[in-house]
DNA sequence: TCCAAAATTGCGGAAAACCCCTATAGGCAG
DNA sequence: CTGCCTATAGGGGTTTTCCGCAATTTTGGA
């Protein structure tokens, strides 16, 4: 049995220290390359060695997250990475696994869970939850279910509190046209009013 | 130098296992008396063996919380508590204060800094960031910046979705009540309408 | 290239939220 | 007992959000 190379990627000290602590019992299995809490260490790390496997915390798709996949797809096409956070959801699990992502695993589950997602990665099988599993075979964006650029925008003018007149103005166009974004925006998350999209938002990760 | 004899309670495994292996490298300095995934098995720890401190990790103050560190001072006087978490704010620490805590780390602060607060914790002190300091002379509960538990009830209901006529109508009140306790609490949190309500609650960790 | 799907833009009208005020009854602490 | 706070409720408004419907531009695939 060979070696699993780990690179390990989580803003929480605890996790990121902890984990390696943690995996360092099973030295026999793997062998952590490095472990970074922000985005500029991880690159710089990744830059001195690169591992096999990455195992990454998303803390918001739009700061710390679904953007990095991309990039780190780019950079290093070899690299196994695998998403490893508090988020949820069916649409996050899509975006993840159309960025090239190869496993998926929640905080919550037990960390034998964590172990046999390194494991799969590592021999190059794609990784998520049972229920998920449906979804690797067309892991394609249904683009109408993702909220477009505009409306990511208009999505963070609200959650700071903004009106629909004020974002308007903000951005120059008309207060129908706003309603009509934030409208189709509760649609495609299937919420039903401000208070639903703004706790849909954060269990998605895209507000803090 | 004598050994600290610590409990650790996270829902996450990766952070209380982790954080175990991790302090395991301290071994001469603390010792891990358990570790703890649900509320039901740090009761049932607890009573097989108390350790001198617990760290504890908030999800939300009425969820795995506020109340849990309530009843473990009723039964457990003598047990210092550390809140480790990802939650922040003033009114937050000042209910931990009043709750008798004795230390609170957040998460993204450095390991270095929960092992501080042990340290000062188990000699005990009370620990808290620099920041906050002044808040340990008095750490009462300032009564008119809490929600009250029926604004609570309200909170949880608009947070479903409910609109405040549904609510009036849950509740057996009428709408004007309904809509007073709501402006009530957006005044005390600081928040302009639910947008800002909900994020705000989401922060403090009162709704998921 | 051309068509269909989508993103973005917009309007009129209804519903809900928001604001400022007053007012009563009960509980609890100084 | 006398404030202070909570919970209740109303009047009378303004502002914002929500709902259907529709036009225009952009985009992506056959």
């Amino acid at each position: 049995m060979n070696t699993i190379s780990i690179g390990i990627f989580d803003d929480h000290p605890v996790v990121a220290s902890g984990l390696a602590a943690y995996l360092s019992q099973y030295a026999d299995e793997c062998e952590i390359a490095f472990t970074a809490h922000s985005r500029a260490g991880l690159l710089a790390a990744l830059q001195v060695q690169l591992p096999a496997v990455l195992v990454v915390d998303i803390v918001a798709p739009d700061i710390v997250g679904l953007d990095l996949f991309a990039e780190l797809q780019n950079k290093y096409a070899s690299l196994k990475v695998i998403a490893y956070t508090s988020l949820r959801g069916p649409i996050l699990i899509e975006n993840l696994l159309s960025l090239g992502v190869m496993g998926y695993v929640h905080k919550l589950q037990p960390l034998d869970a964590l172990i046999a997602c390194m494991r799969q990665v590592d021999a190059g099988k794609r990784n998520v939850p049972e229920k998920y599993m449906h979804l690797i075979s067309r892991y394609h964006i249904p683009t109408n279910r993702l909220v477009t650029a505009r409306e990511m925008e208009i999505v963070h003018l609200i959650a700071n509190e903004a009106t629909t007149q004020r974002i308007a103005e903000q951005l120059g166009i008309s207060v129908k046209t706003v309603e009509n974004h934030r409208l189709r925006i509760y649609e495609k998350l299937g919420v039903k009013n401000v208070a639903g999209l703004i706790l849909e938002l954060t269990r998605l990760g895209y507000i803090s």
